[in-house]
DNA sequence: TTGAAAGCGGTACCAT
DNA sequence: ATGGTACCGCTTTCAA
């Protein structure tokens, strides 16, 4: 050993060590390391080798100090609909709160509808000096071009909610939709005890998660009720009053029905129906995701069970990934599937009003400074 | 104004400000801001006075690079029961390594089983010089007085799996064990389809857990199965062969029993009396948690559902709430209730076998830094 | 009791 | 291309 450990903190590696050990100035490893102008190769090559060798690790802390470069993540969502995605957005700046220490910033550039103008708010997020983008893209086709851009500028990207497959984005974080079908169907299956017909609402056969959970659906129910069968799949397109209407007209064609799995968010149009025909209860329900009007609806047991798809999780579990990337490099898998959670009157209360940690009781007071070591 | 903001950054206030604008020096405000001793009472209060006016808010990271302090956060689990408790340990690993660049350690002081030699290994770890503590108290009584004996050190304990009710505990973290009881009678009622009788098998009823959950699942039972009935409450002290055998003599007892929720890990020999009775898939089972025995069973469709009590989330959110008390004074809830997870079929590979994201492909090497900005 | 100043580990800028 | 150094905001030590 040529070297004495500098400091007794387990010796870890500084720029200042590696500097030492080949007897150069930290600025010249500074700039080895980070690929900026004005390194020979030769240098810089040796440097690499003794970072790794030395088993360097930045010190995080002090590169935030001392670059007082924030990270700013530019988040684009929809406003609407709002009780799914105001809960994608708390996640967000949940997550962002707790990585405050390290210069975590949100930029949050919403716009109206999803899949409405989704494309010039990102293009407006590019503008802004941001170091990661969180999008949900609607029609990803029309994303891709910008998704890839921001990229290649080294601004990694994030989906939730959706997806953008086939573009450069770091990761996407969702629910495992085929999973979210499959238990479904499974749920289904208990149900209705193993036999009768079921009726299946979707927004569009060409809308890739509703593609998805039907299939996921269709497996499932096979399996746990091989006496039964799907008697019909339902576009509604996520308008309200054409689910309503059609509705009406499948249970009126098919007066057998025993249940009946809404794949999107458009289930209170279909309970509204059962309502009015005095089957609530009667025909079994499965419904998707959980907002206010649901609640009583399944306290009334209207409804059995909804596959909930946990938006604050995917909220929290992107700006997480964004974070270890951007600080330690540490690349997320591809994709981030979540387990979507079933929802039914017995945890109905866990899920609905819960609020996260209180962001208001942090200690702006020095006070609370006195807990600490 | 009196004052010229110092930084564009937000006007972000730090503690040369408040000497500035109490025209006295930064050592003088640390020390009123933080306790310490030499500071007349007169400067404590204008200090404290003025950080709050000013909204100062501590830039956590130069205070950890400042103090070289670490947040040692010790860990007290035992090692079995494994799969369970290797999950929490898993959680809390991943936690802490996300917080890293903010000097988060781990001391991991295991101990043999569950409720033996906790508290000596309680102990151990309050020797070391820790700044917050996790457990799993078995015989919370015993451990009562350390719990508190930590917390008046200024050390916060956060149970986990399991709570020390009536201590100075920072908090606990744990599944609703009445949701989790509440949700295996509502799923019971569905697969037995709303009539019959069930057996449930505890550990002991003086467990307060297994209470719990017990009360929840008859509270459920009772309205989504009005026709039916609880035959029996089994205590099988959390011994296999105890299970075992007691299943046999119950179903023997009650052959028109058509459904068994074990409210304890201890489900395999129940599998096992119904597997050589061959009422395996007929008798409707729902069971607790999860490890690798369990998988083909519920893939065989010997066990119907099971509630899974989600050690890795319960690790990872008690680190989580110590780190932000720790750093910015944020008292968590009394109480966190994590949502118990149903895992059926469809759903068992989202939490078999999932890898938290790798911690081995961090960035131990300079080319990660090139994605930076 | 208080002030002044030296770090902590990187970064960035100015010399060389 | 490289070295030297001031500085980020806070803590801590030494003087006064």
């Amino acid at each position: 050993m040529t070297l004495i450990a500098r400091d007794g903190q387990g010796g870890a590696v500084g720029v200042q060590d590696i500097a030492d050990a080949l007897g150069i100035s930290c600025g010249t490893v500074d700039r080895a390391l980070h690929d900026r102008a004005g390194v020979s190769p030769a240098t810089k090559r040796r440097v690499l080798a003794a970072a790794r060798r030395l088993g360097y690790r930045p010190n995080l802390a002090a590169r935030y100090l001392s670059s007082r470069k924030h990270i700013m993540i530019g988040v684009s969502l929809p406003l609407e609909v709002a009780y799914f995605f105001d809960d994608v957005r708390e996640g967000i700046v949940e997550a962002a709160s707790a990585f405050e220490p390290l210069g975590v910033k949100i930029l949050y550039r919403p716009y109206k509808r999803f899949g409405q103008h989704e494309v010039e708010a990102l293009r407006d997020i590019l503008e802004e000096k941001v170091s990661a983008i969180v999008v949900a893209p609607g029609y990803h086709e029309r994303m891709r071009a910008d998704i890839d851009k921001a990229t290649r500028r080294g601004i990694p990207v994030v989906c939730v909610v959706t997806d953008a497959p086939g573009t450069e984005r770091l990761t996407s974080v969702s629910v495992d939709r085929f999973a979210h079908g499959a238990l479904a169907g499974e749920l289904m299956g208990h149900l209705i005890g193993g036999e009768g017909g079921v009726i299946i609402f979707i927004g569009m056969h060409a809308v890739v998660d509703h593609e998805q959970k039907l299939r996921g659906f269709e497996s499932s129910f096979k399996q746990f009720c091989p006496r039964g069968r799907i008697l019909g799949v339902v576009e509604a397109h996520d308008e309200a009053e054409e689910a309503y209407q059609k509705c009406r007209r499948v249970l009126a064609q098919y007066p057998s029905a025993r249940g009946i799995y809404v794949a999107t968010a458009n289930s209170m149009p279909v309970i509204r129906a059962l309502d009015e025909l005095g089957l609530s209860g009667k025909i079994k329900v499965i419904g998707t995701d959980l907002f206010p009007a649901m609640v009583p609806v399944i306290e009334a047991g209207k409804m059995a069970a909804t596959i909930y798809q946990r938006p604050r999780e995917q909220g929290l579990t992107a700006v997480r990934a964004i974070v270890r990337f951007l600080t330690e490099g540490l690349r997320p898998p591809p994709q981030i599937l979540l387990d979507p959670a079933i929802v039914m009157r017995s945890n109905l209360s866990l899920f609905f009003g819960r609020e996260p940690v209180s962001l208001e009781s942090a200690s702006q007071t020095p006070q609370a400074e006195a807990v600490q070591r």
